[in-house]
DNA sequence: ACGAAAAAGTTGACCCATCAACCTTTCCGT
DNA sequence: ACGGAAAGGTTGATGGGTCAACTTTTTCGT
């Protein structure tokens, strides 16, 4: 067995460049910090409530619980955030006859210009990303992700 | 042109699941809880803290600026990670003659045994990420990922 | 129909991460 | 060799995100 100090100096077993939770790492700051920078710039609204906005933008008259549900974020997150769109103006309330406990939300005629102002440049780098790539390497990208997920899931293992 | 509210019921124009940066933030953020807990239970090392001595353990005697450098880390993180270290006892520090501004960083035995300790399972959890894939999938997936790493440095133009 | 359990949200505490400002030391052009 | 620029690090403020505890309402089994 090895533990001496001056034997750690070999360099990485594993290059950095190999490592994927490291790549991934690396990539999501990078993508997160464009988007955010977009977003800034139009119309000012933040990367959760921008993802908020494009789920009532498909669905509208969903409630916070479903759209912590749709985007895997943290209901208190998704609690905050509405609250700061409503704040701002930009999202409404209507609460649910059947069931006193949930909030229908959706998109105020102000939020809608909002997500319209700032929809196309997020859709102009999200093209960006893929055409990247072509269409195979996108198919085993994303299968790629999927077993990564699935392993993510599955392995508590360790 | 179409903005009026009720039509904003049409489902996603392009599925979640299609949505690369979405599906990374997904992915990372499992990945992230994952060693989290990994770390928590074999040794109690944070994640910042596991790459800061991956990097010692690969260089030793190096640098908070090149440990920041090499990882891509803020370097006010690096910074306050790596005194967390030191006051753990698990880094040590000595001052440069040739350079009174830079430190230079070194795991002590006591930080060698708890990175030897997590090594295995974080290297075990790694390898499970990665065997998930054929090489040729694991191929393409570095390459998608260096191009999407590409597009996102290079268009700050949206 | 009653009580337990579950679901929807809210809130407070907390940690991680980033940004900007700053200090000190070193480098470098002229 | 001097003054400004750059590099190394530190610190404070702030925002993002998670966790756990709690309230209220609804569901469901028996």
């Amino acid at each position: 067995m090895d533990t001496s100090l001056a034997s750690r100096t070999g360099g990485l077993e594993r290059p950095l460049e190999q490592r994927v939770s490291y790549r991934l790492a690396r990539l999501h700051v990078k993508l997160n910090a464009q988007a955010t920078r977009i977003l800034r710039r139009h119309g000012g609204l933040t990367l959760v409530q921008w993802r908020v906005l494009v789920m009532l933008n498909a669905f509208t008259e969903t409630t916070a619980g479903q759209v912590a549900r749709m985007t895997r974020f943290d209901k208190a997150l998704i609690s905050r955030t509405v609250k700061s769109l409503i704040r701002a103006g930009l999202v409404k309330a209507r609460s649910d006859d059947s069931d006193q406990r949930q909030q229908l939300l959706s998109m105020t005629a102000s939020g809608a210009r909002v997500f319209d102002a700032a929809a196309p440049h997020m859709y102009a780098r999200q093209d960006a990303l893929l055409e990247s790539m072509d269409a195979t390497q996108r198919e085993v990208m994303f299968d790629a992700l999927d077993r990564l997920e699935e392993v993510a899931d599955r392995t508590n293992a360790f």
